[in-house]
DNA sequence: GATGAATGAGCGTTCATTCAT
DNA sequence: GATGAATGAACGCTCATTCAT
């Protein structure tokens, strides 16, 4: 390992203990004792537990965010687009499970409330990506003429379920898997 | 109402608090007060927290199969009877949001840990309802050969999603609207 | 013993740890150890430490007060009514001498920042005793015409700090010095 | 300024901490960066929280001793020379009211706990000015024949009362008034 | 000497749970 | 059964102090 600094290891030994107990089941002591550091150091980088429990929340946010963004290729069909993306973003949530569960856990929490509104996938101004994809599509009549919240949902609860199902072990995902997936997501808002 | 009994009252409590400020803001003295019992009474109902928060988990796991179970006219097509069980179950969902709110709040917890195996949609046995038509459905060629897991998130990942956003006021449900996202989830999971 | 309840048995460790020790000398563990309950225990009769502290507070606060109000034969000459309230306060004080250094501890400290204004011997309402006589005093030109505040502290500035040798053992005060000190407090006040 | 050397740095950003807020609200971080120094440079000037308080506190008493001490006329009448010491003292304290506060704090703390003994108007030695005053007017029959002990009591109870008062905004001091309240004083300590 | 990141004991407080009544 | 006062372990957090640089 290079020098991972004790912030990093503090943010990464809560992301372990907040996945995998929830954010009761993670004190800050044992926080500190994963990142093999004292109680009180973590106060040297996060104000309060609050604290601490947001910048993990956004340090995740930004790289799931940078998944995304980093598709941007307009010129290709609007299905192929559609397919790419959510294969990324399926393929990142599958590896990082820690970071899936982590964020799962923070919407449904006091700490989260205020993220609510703007979750994950749902962000005004993150998420151009996806909202130019389906208002292109709409206009193009390819896509159903919906609220773009409804189409989100109907797009993104599968992904989210199936990553779930992912993640406790029912299912085993393989590419040609996720490519059905994906592509039953698209019948899901094109237009029939 | 007559007389309801005690743990009755408790649970309601329990539901109430638990769905409004999550696990961490529902202490059991708050519960013990909110159902008008002593704090110590609730531990003639119940072994600990846990318990209660599991059998609460359990009842309004009840209460929603039961919904779901009332729904079983066979002879009526498939998407028919999609479209009816889906739209049934919404409806339940958001005319009872507190049990929504707890059930997510439960599965997104290390209370429901051990319980996330077989989530309100996906418990071999109770749903049979749902493997039935979609078992009926592969088999006839009118849905797609994918494994249950699968179909059960393409058809209520977004179901979920969607009550979400209604619990949050982010989008408000009429008729039209409801059966449209049923059709459209019908559509992911249909052959096309 | 009759039935120390939990309450005063609290209070009373508090009194005597706070004014042996200090505020921060007196940790919520400690006073709980001395009163003999659990650490919880304290709360299920005061809301916080502030709290305890505040109540203590107006305890003795009150205490003192009835030995002052209990002096009221207001047909006596000044002299002598003043030297009989001088006299019984600091026979108060000498007797009580925890609750003396309580007292000067809490109206120095941010606990007692909002009682500083009227402290023991300047609340309005309260010590009217005192008021009154000098307002007797000054309007029959017996008492020089100074505003009440510096009748005040020309009356109590030396009785607080005779005590405060008291209590820490620079001088054993019996009947006669006490006499002659109230009675230098008289000329000090008195038009000479 | 030309160059304050860090020693007096820090013990000037502690007199004003601690003098606003107490010895609680002034941890020795916040003193180390009132002060601009590394908090560990606090300790190569000082060995401990403690050592700084107490040190801070001599060099107050210093000054105010310094004050008391410049003022020895010994030719002029008793009643002009105490009350000349008086005023100076009042004038310091009402001048210099963090000096004021803080030593007040000190004197009502467990830091201060084994100087009560020779607070700064009662110790043996330095104070020599007062104690031949009064020891002075004692065997000339113009002052009360009491204990030295008394006497402070008598003449600087009030003057540090007043003090207070006047720190806490209840009293405007200005000269006349001054002036009374020391020949109130005398009075107290001077043979009827 | 000076630094400031790191420490960890100790604080005030909460709350699931118990048990004498 | 029902009570609710009492418990005490465990929490989040502070801050005087240390020590490698």
């Amino acid at each position: 390992m290079s020098k991972p600094d004790k912030r990093s290891e503090i943010l990464s030994a809560a992301l372990d203990l907040i996945a995998e107990h929830g954010f009761h089941g993670a004190p800050m002591s044992m926080i500190a004792g994963r990142a093999k550091v004292a109680a009180g150091t973590i106060y040297c980088y996060f104000e309060s537990k609050d604290t601490l429990i947001m910048e993990l929340y956004r340090e995740i946010e930004g790289r799931i965010l940078a998944v995304i963004v980093e598709e941007c290729e307009d010129e290709r069909p609007l299905r192929e687009r559609f397919v790419n993306l959510f294969t990324k973003l399926l393929g990142y949530f599958t590896e990082h499970s820690l970071e899936f569960r982590f964020v799962e856990q923070f919407h449904n929490s006091p700490y989260g409330a205020e993220h609510r509104r703007d979750k994950i996938l749902g962000k005004p101004g993150d998420h151009d990506v996806f909202r130019q994809l389906f208002e292109q599509g709409v206009s193009q009549g390819i896509i159903k003429d919906l609220p773009l919240v409804i189409l989100f949902s109907l797009a993104f609860g599968p992904l989210l379920a199936v990553v779930r199902d992912h993640v406790l072990g029912f299912i085993q995902l393989e590419n040609g898997l996720i490519e059905t997936i994906a592509a039953s997501c698209w019948d899901a808002i094109k237009r029939q």
